[in-house]
DNA sequence: TTTAATTAATCAAACGTATGATTAATTATT
DNA sequence: AATAATTAATCATACGTTTGATTAATTAAA
């Protein structure tokens, strides 16, 4: 009953994006999945394991439904104005595995999981670096900081998916939940926001 | 001898920002810090009131140096200016102790820890929130969406302040080190860029 | 088609180690 | 001499991992 590894796989993501990884022990997930101890290492052979193939699990299944960035124009601000909310998307699909990654990035420690996550980030980051770019030399923005401009991008939504509840509660008023009308919400204010940051910042003025 | 209390802390934020909490064992620290066990339930009777008095600690030497937000001008525009370089220079003070305060934030245990750390977080949030809302108000600023403005103002220095080196250099290419020229480079692009970004952003076009 | 052999899945128990904390004894300071 | 600071030793608990046994399911041999 192979689905009993995808339930270990989901109660992992679960716990781990509230607890961290060092502060979830094998036990607690084992328990919380209603399973014995030792199916942990019978699937995954440990729990740094496990943590790989949480990521190569949530990443493959982002790839396909994302596929290739259009590039079907070559104007920057088109692509960036597309690039926006399908990022957008990707990151509330798993809200839960950004907060993870984004969490332990962040360490110094367990240097061949910092490897994974540095890759799996850095996908994304070049999507956006190479449209700043391009965008930059043939004059249609402004000769920004673009290093910063992806900090500010990234960062943005880094500081949205990682807030624990009672953080979110107390800057945003707002509760950030797991219901789909929430994240409905959250995506088209998100996506406005984004949009309009980044035009006004990049966009040379009339 | 007062001062390996001291020589406890520093310890003690630095093995905090590279492990963090859980990741790092009261054997870790008291061996980095050439002492015994022993001392450290001696000084603070237990790893978590170590922590607590990290906090207050740097937050208290924090405010000492801050003082109140000035308050000579009540133009928002003059305001914003004024607090951006501020803020900038209160962070990358203790860059180690904000990225400690950002990952423990994430977390969703030890809830007074967590109080604590919000506590401290939303002291700074506010001030910023303020000037927002007197800007909007006085129609100095468009009507923007103030949270997300302040979850893209904040989730810059988060992002830049908790990149570990790896993610750093292979980020911005530059390193993030220690040393003072290294953060008189990045002090300057940051406000630069904080106050382009958050000026296109709010100001109203001519 | 029954029976034997093999593999996959699950479990309870135990392993050795690491953890945070405490004790009692010792040394240094005042 | 009394107090403060420091140490080594010890404690109970928690940790990740491994083990050996058991059951269920699948395949091969008769």
């Amino acid at each position: 009953m192979q689905n009993r590894r995808r339930a270990l796989l989901d109660k992992a993501e679960f716990l781990f994006a509230e607890h961290g990884f060092e502060g979830t022990s094998i036990r607690d997930l084992a328990k919380e999945a209603g399973m014995n101890l030792a199916m942990i290492s019978y699937y995954f052979g440990s729990k740094e394991k496990l943590f790989e193939a949480l990521v190569e699990d949530r990443s493959s299944s982002l790839l396909e439904k994302v596929k290739a960035p259009n590039e079907s124009t070559s104007d920057p601000v088109q692509r960036l104005a597309a690039l926006v909310p399908s990022l957008v998307d990707r990151w509330l699909a798993n809200p839960r595995f950004y907060r993870i990654l984004y969490r332990e990035a962040s360490l110094n420690s367990r240097p061949e999981l910092q490897r994974i996550i540095a890759d799996t980030l850095l996908r994304q980051v070049n999507e956006f670096r190479k449209i700043l770019q391009d965008g930059v030399e043939q004059g249609r923005f402004r000769e920004v900081d673009i290093d910063l401009t992806m900090v500010t991008f990234y960062g943005t939504i880094t500081q949205l998916l990682s807030a624990s509840p009672q953080m979110h509660q107390r800057m945003l008023g707002r509760r950030w939940g797991d219901d789909v009308s929430e994240m409905a919400h959250w995506r088209n204010r998100l996506v406005d926001h984004l949009l309009q940051v980044m035009q006004a910042h990049l966009l040379t003025r009339a």
